[in-house]
DNA sequence: AAAGGTCACAACCGCCTTTGC
DNA sequence: GGCAAAGGCGGTTGTGACCTT
């Protein structure tokens, strides 16, 4: 039996937000904290569905959101994660402070995936593809300007899409302080195929990626001497974050990440392969 | 200048997992 | 243990700006 709708869309608003929604969703959370979304819109004041506002919340207007260019550095772990994890986009984000699973995944869609085939690179396997890539469609020299609204364009010029520095202007930041926000993410599922039924999850390809356990409470795993933080890291870049306890909770710095993909990568390498994946994954359980 | 194509991204949808009773 | 509500995730779609012809 299907569940029932998470609300009723009758009279509901869709599509684009408005400022003045924004505003009113903004100010509710800022009063009284995330949460409860089903309730939210009623109470604050929104034809919107409750998940819809969670959406909207969790992917623009939270204000720890790092607006502006995905640096080559973010590019390239992108690429690593995502050859470690598959299509597990929030816990893809939840390495890259500021940014929301939404918007890696739309760019890995519009930018990565591209980026690899035009490599040879197949971005499902990360793999080298037997075959040529296919040429190229026509590239446009576009002009994007982004205002917050919807899908504009910031201008790129054919040499930085060549030099693979592409452009984005930062968006609004709508909010300027809030109290404190974390973002709950797990790291439960220990293979691409699994976790969602309905993901396709890119090639199917189980991966044995360790299974970090639930990190809601903030733990810290080590490996060979090398601690990872594992745990709400979200704030990191927080302009407005001035809780020296939060600050403590540092994320997981991208040599640590590089030493682990690594490591990973060296028992791949290897011909018991298999065993050694399952032994590097209960040495980063606890 | 207009039409059609392309692209980027916000938002939606449906399913799964977690939580509380 | 079973059920329902709530939260969360990943895939997909809709929209609008920009580009090419």
């Amino acid at each position: 039996m299907g569940r029932a709708p998470c609300c009723s869309k009758v009279g509901l608003h869709r599509g684009s937000w408005t400022a003045r929604e924004d505003t009113l969703l903004t100010k509710y959370i800022q009063a009284h904290g995330e949460g409860h979304w089903r309730s939210l819109p009623k109470k604050a004041g929104l034809l919107r569905c409750g998940k819809s506002c969670r959406l909207r919340w969790m992917n623009y207007l939270r204000p720890d959101i790092k607006r502006g260019n995905i640096t080559p550095d973010e590019d390239d772990l992108i690429i690593r994660l995502h050859s470690l994890l598959g299509n597990r986009w929030s816990l893809i984000a939840g390495r890259l402070p500021g940014r929301t699973d939404n918007e890696i995944k739309n760019y890995w869609n519009t930018h990565l995936s591209k980026k690899l085939r035009s490599q040879g690179t197949d971005p499902n396997t990360h793999k080298k593809m037997t075959e040529p890539p296919e040429p190229k469609r026509r590239k446009n020299t576009r002009t994007r300007t982004n205002n917050g609204g919807g899908s504009k364009r910031v201008k790129i010029s054919k040499d930085q899409e060549n030099s693979n520095h592409k452009v984005h202007l930062p968006k609004p930041v709508r909010v300027t302080s809030l109290i404190s926000m974390s973002r709950n993410n797990s790291f439960e599922s220990n293979t691409v195929s699994g976790g969602s039924g309905s993901s396709s999850g890119g090639n199917g390809e189980t991966l044995p990626w360790p299974s970090f356990r639930d990190i809601r409470d903030d733990k810290v795993i080590g490996v060979d001497g090398v601690d990872f933080f594992i745990g709400d890291d979200q704030g990191q870049d927080l302009v407005a974050s001035s809780d020296p306890e939060s600050q403590s909770h540092m994320p997981p710095t991208d040599n640590s990440l590089e030493k682990l993909y690594e490591e990973y990568l060296q028992l791949l390498e290897r011909e018991d392969t298999q065993v050694q994946l399952d032994s590097f994954a209960e040495s980063l359980l606890i």
